[in-house]
DNA sequence: GTCTATATAAGGATAGAC
DNA sequence: GTCTATCCTTATATAGAC
């Protein structure tokens, strides 16, 4: 054996020191010069491992879907009932989107991409599994809601207070316990089952037959 | 009079032909050589107007938010029961989502600003209104759910949507005609209103007392 | 694999003529 | 108010030495 073996080729570690740049700042905010100087190299460097910044970009949205994949895959996904299921799926997303922020933010980047080939391309590595994943929940629910605006809905709900979390600060009624992932989880929960019955005179704080309540 | 009194200042003219490019691009990915392409001018001649891009770009956030204004304002926003102002409200804001692309884009480019500063002086301008709108309905519905949550729930559930609808192209389900406003204005009138409930054995199709349902 | 040096282009901003 | 011309900086990318 010579020396230490290298732990991680040096293409990855590019690649990671990449995500939180990209991240902040999106594309266009970021220049090969941001890149090397992050991870001590010479811009000249990069192009040894990358053809261009482009490609570059796309491995590097690529990589950090496989790192957050590992978080995805704890999140239960085939067991207990649909609404267990989706349950289980809100906390863990909430809880995803709150810890990876540069995933939620790459995310966000991959939404608003000018590019519409490129935008359709990254959507395919990251948006498509998300999406899936609460498909084959709300295929079972038997909802009397399309299904296809089903998902989205649930999936903004959980990610859109987290990407707006840095101007939702300023209004009213804010308080930074609702920041916390479980808190998120809980609301969103309680929105999809209780919705806005409870308090109600009508129903009172009744609870439908069959649906789990996280809160109390 | 001399000639012909000139219809709008150029300096509104500016910030007009720039808020498509802003809105498509976002700050990074525009340059005062663009703009100045766009509307006929000379980079040069900008600076005659404007201090520097940083200004004119707030300034070009500022003359869009102005301009749908006008159509916020046509959303009502005191009459009727709370359950009525927010079936109006939703309905209003999907219509202005969908039509006026430039300022949900724009919106966009505010929520992942990387400069903080900036971010929150924009935020002030066009989100602290959308949110306060909401937030007078929300606190008149006396729900148990945290009211500063259901209001970004809201607004998440509108806006989300369409802040992906690029993408939502080619996730399973998808029909054209869910990128219509009044389909998603239902849609999320229903999930607030409705929820999850309809359908299900328990509880039937049956409507719950004092809430409107927009469909059938 | 990484460097220095550099080609080439694009971008923000200013000076001064008109 | 707008132009031409230009300065200076930053950016992507390449060439060739080591």
């Amino acid at each position: 054996m010579t020396a230490v073996i290298p732990r991680k080729k040096k293409r990855d570690r590019i690649l990671e020191s990449s995500v939180p740049l990209f991240a902040l700042r999106g594309y266009h905010g970021v220049s090969m010069r941001d890149i090397a100087a992050a991870i001590g190299l010479s811009p000249a460097a990069l192009y040894y491992h990358f053809p261009d910044k482009e490609q570059l970009y796309i491995e590097v949205v690529a990589h950090a879907v496989r790192e957050s994949a590992a978080m995805r895959k704890g999140i239960p996904n085939g067991l207990g009932s649909p609404w267990g299921r989706l349950e289980a799926f809100v906390a863990g997303y909430a809880r995803l989107a709150a810890t990876d922020r540069n995933f939620l933010r790459l995310l966000q980047w991959i939404f608003i991409d000018g590019d519409a080939e490129r935008q359709q391309k990254l959507a395919e590595y990251v948006f498509r599994d998300l999406f899936l994943d609460v498909w084959g929940i709300v295929c079972e629910l038997d909802s009397r809601l399309d299904p296809h605006m089903l998902v989205i809905s649930i999936i903004g709900l959980v990610l859109f207070p987290c990407q707006t979390s840095s101007i939702n600060r300023f209004m009213p009624g804010y308080r930074p316990q609702l920041e916390n992932p479980e808190e998120l989880a809980r609301h969103v929960i309680d929105l999809l089952f209780g919705c806005l019955d409870a308090g109600k005179g009508a129903t009172g704080s009744q609870n439908v037959a069959g649906k789990p309540l996280l809160n109390g």
